[in-house]
DNA sequence: AAAATTATAATGGTCTAACCATTGAAAAGT
DNA sequence: ACTTTTCAATGGTTAGACCATTATAATTTT
C-alpha cells in the first residue's frame, strides 16, 4: 500500500542541493561557499555528515577546497578531468587496451581533422604554422628534443580540436592524450628518420586544413596517429620479448 | 634547501592504496571490504576520515556501500557510468550544447556502423534482425509505441557499438545516449510517416552492415542520426516560440 | 618608512566516543 | 513447516574537541 518514502541519505541530499545551485547559476565559477561550520548550521547537519558531501562534490569536479585561513569550498570551471579520469579507470581496470584506445584516437583525430579543416579560419592556420615552426625546431636539435616534440605534436592536435568549435571534441581527445601519454612514455622512441616522417604528416596535414580539405584532413591525420601507433605497438613488442626472455633466465 | 614532505591528506592515502589494490586485482569485483571499524583500526585512523575515503571510492564507481548487517563496501564491476556522469556535468553546466552533443553523435555512430559493417559475423546480423522485427511491430501499432521504438533504435546503434569489440565505442556511445535521451523526451515527437522513415534507415544499415559495406554503413548511420536531430532542433525551436508567446502575453 | 618577523585568528583536517537506522539471520512462537 | 520476534552487526549521523595550514594583522628590526 505504501512505499518507501526517503531513500536518500542526509549527505546525498546536501550533495544535491549544492550541485542544483551550481549547475543553475546560483553559485557561479570562484564563488566560496560558506565556511564548514556555518554550513553545517544552515543545513541543520552535523559536520561529518556535511563533509563527506563536500568530499563527493570535489571528486565529481564540482568544488575545490582549500585550506587556512580563506580557504574553503570554491567552486570550480568544470573541465573534462572527470571524464578523463573515469576513463583512466576503465583502462587501467582491464576492459579497455592500449589497442582499443590506439583505434579510438584514430577515429576521432580523423574525425577531428576533417571537422577543423571545414571550419578553419585565416588565424587558425597562423597558429598552426606557428606550432609547426617551433616543432622545426625540435627536430632541428635532434632526439635529444623527442619529448618537446611530442608536446608540440600533441598542441596541434588540440587546437584542431579547438577549431571544431565542439568542447565534446576538445574534451574526449584531450582524455584520449591524458591516457595514452603513459604507454607513449613507456613504448614510444623516435629515431631522426622517425621525427622527420612525423613532422612531414604534420606539415600535410595543416596545409590540408588550411586549403579546406576535410577528406584529405581526415586521411592524413588517421594515417598519421596510425604510424604513432605503430611505433608504439613494435615497441610493446620488443618490450614484451625482453621480459620473456629475462624471466626464462631466472 | 628541503621542500614539502607529504601533501598527501590521510582520506587520500586511504583512497590511493584502496585504489591500488583494486586496480591490480588484490580486491575483485564482488568482494567485501572489511568493516569500517576493522578498516580504522587497519589503517589506524578514525572512522570519519575512513568514511570520506569510502565516499571518494564510492563517487568514483569503484565501490558500492551497503546497509545493514552483511552489508558493507562491495568492489563494484567498473562500468561507463562515472564517464557518462562527467559529461551529463559538462553538458548541464554550460559548455556543451545540444547541438554540439548531436554533432558529435553523428560522427560518432558513423565510426561505429562503418567499424560494424567490417566485423560482423552471420550470429551478430541475426541478432539485428531480431530487433528490426520488434521495431516492425511497434511501427505497426501506431505511433503509440513511439517509446518502445526509440528503445529498440538505441539497443540496434549499441549492438552495433558491440559489433565494434572496442569497450570505448560502447561507453562513449552509451554516454551520448545517456545523455541525449533527456532532449529526445522533451522534444521528439514523430508522426506515423517519421516512425516508417526511421524503420527504413535502420533496415538499410543493417543491410549495409552485412553485406560488409562499411563506407555505406557510415553514411546511412550518419544520415539517420541526422535526421533524427533535425526533428529534435525543429520542436526545439517550437517550442521557444511557444514559450516567447506565452512570455509576451503576459 | 620599508622590510622582515612574529603573532593571531579563521578555516579545513583529524580524532574520539557515542547513539540511531537498517538489515539479515537466528531464536522463539504458532 | 511457517510466521513472528528478537538480536546483533553494519553503515549513518551527531557532538565536541584539538591539530595543521595559511592569509592577514601586528610587531619588530633595519
Amino acid at each position: 500500500m505504501f512505499q518507501a518514502a526517503k531513500q536518500t541519505k542526509v549527505f546525498q541530499d546536501v550533495v544535491m542541493q549544492i550541485q542544483e545551485a551550481i549547475l543553475d547559476g546560483r553559485l557561479k565559477t570562484g564563488d566560496t561557499l560558506p565556511s564548514e561550520r556555518q554550513l553545517k548550521g544552515m543545513f541543520n547537519i552535523s559536520r561529518g555528515t556535511l563533509r563527506e558531501a563536500l568530499r563527493v562534490l570535489e571528486q565529481k569536479g564540482l568544488i575545490e577546497i582549500k585550506l587556512g585561513v580563506g580557504g574553503g569550498s570554491v567552486v570550480k570551471d568544470l573541465n573534462a578531468d572527470q571524464v578523463s579520469e573515469g576513463l583512466a579507470l576503465l583502462i587501467r581496470s582491464q576492459k579497455v587496451s592500449l589497442n582499443h584506445l590506439a583505434e579510438f584516437r584514430e577515429d576521432v583525430e580523423g574525425i577531428v581533422a576533417a571537422r577543423a579543416a571545414a571550419a578553419s579560419t585565416a588565424a587558425d592556420i597562423d597558429k598552426l604554422t606557428e606550432l609547426l615552426d617551433q616543432a622545426r625546431k625540435c627536430i632541428d636539435e635532434g632526439p635529444s628534443q623527442r619529448d618537446a616534440f611530442i608536446e608540440i605534436d600533441k598542441s596541434i592536435h588540440m587546437t584542431l580540436a579547438q577549431l571544431t568549435a565542439n568542447p565534446i571534441y576538445i574534451s574526449v581527445l584531450h582524455s584520449v592524450h591524458d591516457n595514452i601519454h603513459r604507454y607513449y612514455d613507456e613504448f614510444l622512441s623516435m629515431d631522426e628518420r622517425e621525427l622527420q616522417e612525423n613532422f612531414q604528416d604534420l606539415c600535410d596535414l595543416v596545409q590540408a586544413v588550411e586549403k579546406g580539405q576535410a577528406d584529405q584532413a581526415r586521411r592524413l591525420a588517421r594515417d598519421h596517429v596510425h604510424r604513432f601507433n605503430q611505433y608504439m605497438k613494435s615497441r610493446e613488442q620488443s618490450e614484451k620479448k625482453v621480459t620473456k626472455v629475462k624471466s626464462e633466465l631466472k
